[in-house]
DNA sequence: CTTGGCACTCTCCCGCGGGGAGTGCGAACG
DNA sequence: CGTTCGCACTCCCCGCGGGAGAGTGCCAAG
């Protein structure tokens, strides 16, 4: 059906439309790309594109535009890996390089990725779940409340306030302090609950009930509830692109401001390596239907940190914002797994 | 030169234009509003108040619409308070009452505050410097680095790590945590350098030279470098007014990306009963110089914990939302007071 | 299968001409 | 002197029509 060249013109109509924002016809295509055959040809290519759904005009007599069909065979066969610009690279690592703490490394590297895709960017605090304890800290408030303060390896500090079923000692809390903090360091959040499962038994009898409800407790904030977040920007990159109509924005700007929403895009993502992208009517969020996604995992191969990415129009330069993505998760990865 | 029937035009232009967001005409205004004189008299005024500059026409014959100066004194001087409605009240009541901690207040009221003024909403988090201390820990995470953990009477939870110059003994963060915590106890953080001044003097000397180095850092990081948070919501209202034309919204959108601005915004209000407003050119900040900015402290009264305002076109509904900004700061401080 | 030719279909843009809202001003009125 | 009436005038808005141009679809020939 789809021979090679009808794929050629599939990706020089993807391109032209990409860069001009204006619907390709036979003739400026068959001169701009050097295809050897005569508009004729092409035009005959594009019914057969159209046919089969992977283009559309928006009238009778315009040029042809893709679909989100046409956008997906272009990501999955025909956009090549576009190699970062040596500008890109030196922008990467000198806004990077100067970042002290974690919040620091988030906000710049958000700020950088909608910079350099000039699009909305993304970025998810590394996940609790999937990061290991370096340091729990048991504060004794009150009686019967404590604070918890979790220190991750990726640097995040969380921090809960406990309200206890009965009231405990000084004494107790440091007993805690030391049976949770031996049990848990260097585990991985998820593993929490199997490496804290002996503890009830090899407690003193006395402290035992007390404990187990800590235990519960414990577990259900920083497992069961974990708090996740993320950072946005570029949210004027919108405005950027002539391709939405402005009123056609509202939506997309109301999904974006839904925590819940950004953790959705983000959250299906787990291999760091590959880069994942949701086109216009593939999203499951009703409000981003209309754009594009491009997200990818962060930090060392097996386990995702977390993830990143950016949102735009369906009209986007996938090679580019796909190689940018990845060039970024790959440097937020290295800079926390470093740290 | 402006007598009581001139402002009286005024403010039906103000009230006018911003509920039909069209020009408004002398017979159209004169038939409305009950003047009880001609549409002559009417275009008398008019001239009269376009000599003055409180209003404009965008061509020769159109109607008249406020210019800035013309909002500003109908702000100052013929917008009479409106009560909330009941619905209003009852809306406030609910969406606020399940807030479980800090965060939870915040994010609740941007929404509420977004939703009710249908603007852009801000609020910022209780300010550190003006929050008082319930509890501040001392963990000694290494030889020389501390993770200090301090928690506000408002619900807010701050920690840094602290890089020391030289070492520590677990004896010595037990003298640190007893010297700070009985000083600082109660305290408010602006204060909390006079509270301090005491302590090299008072410690045994072989802990002074490094306790003061602490004292520094201690101080540098929490009193000078507060961390400031702000909470942004419907950004997505902006679309809501045709007033302003989409693509003047970008750096609007742009600069309420900026935490900076925002606290710029909120960063001058510190008296928690007067309502503050920005009308267009009034603002200091470029981007929103087509936008009004309608702010005001919370808190308790000598105080503000913080501010929060929206952020909306110069053509909106001053009285409603200075209502309702108001309103909502006062259950807000209401509710940290309480907690 | 490819190509050239050709008629056809739309959109876009421009200019034109009411219709209408609103103004500004001069004159009359109390 | 402030208010009102009447009236001419100014522009915006909107719909209409027509020409230009881009692009298509199809047919017949290579």
């Amino acid at each position: 059906m789809l021979d090679d060249r009808k794929l050629e013109v599939l990706r020089a109509i993807v391109e032209d439309f990409v860069s001009t924002n204006e619907p390709v016809g036979s003739k400026a295509l068959a001169e701009r790309h050097r295809l050897g055959v005569s508009p004729a040809t092409v035009r005959n290519d594009m019914a057969a594109l159209e046919e089969e759904g992977y283009i559309t005009h928006p009238h009778t007599s315009a040029g042809r535009i893709p679909t989100d069909k046409g956008y997906r065979l272009f990501v999955d066969r025909l956009s090549t890996v576009k190699p970062l610009s040596a500008a890109e690279r030196r922008a990467i690592q000198s806004f990077l390089e100067g970042a002290v703490d974690l919040d620091d490394v988030v906000r710049r590297s958000v700020r950088l990725l909608a910079q350099l895709t000039r699009q909305v960017a993304v970025v998810q605090y590394p996940s609790l779940q999937r990061s290991a304890v370096r340091h729990l800290e048991i504060v004794h408030l009150a009686p019967a409340r404590l604070l918890l303060v979790l220190i991750t390896d990726t640097g995040r500090v969380e921090q809960r306030v406990l309200e206890l079923p009965g009231e405990l000692s000084d004494d107790d809390v440091a007993e805690l302090r030391t049976a949770f903090g031996s049990r848990l360091h260097g585990v991985r959040l998820v593993d929490a609950p199997e490496a804290l499962s002996d503890l009830p038994d090899a407690a003193p009898p006395g402290l035992r009930p007390v404990l187990t409800s800590v235990m519960s407790v414990v577990l259900e904030t920083l497992v069961e509830q974990p708090e996740e977040r993320v950072a946005l920007a570029g949210t004027g990159n919108l405005f950027r692109q002539a391709t939405l109509d402005p009123y056609a924005l509202r939506p997309v700007l109301e999904a974006l401001e839904e925590q819940v929403v950004l953790l959705k895009l983000l959250g299906e993502v787990h291999d760091p390596t590959t880069v994942h992208v949701k086109i216009g009517e593939e999203n499951s969020v009703e409000g981003l239907r209309s754009t594009s996604v491009v997200t990818v995992g962060y930090g060392p191969e097996a386990s995702a940190y977390g993830g990143l990415g950016v949102v735009g129009p369906t009209r986007m330069d996938y090679a580019g914002n796909m190689a940018q993505v990845r060039a970024v998760a790959r440097y937020v990865g290295e800079l926390l797994a470093g740290a």
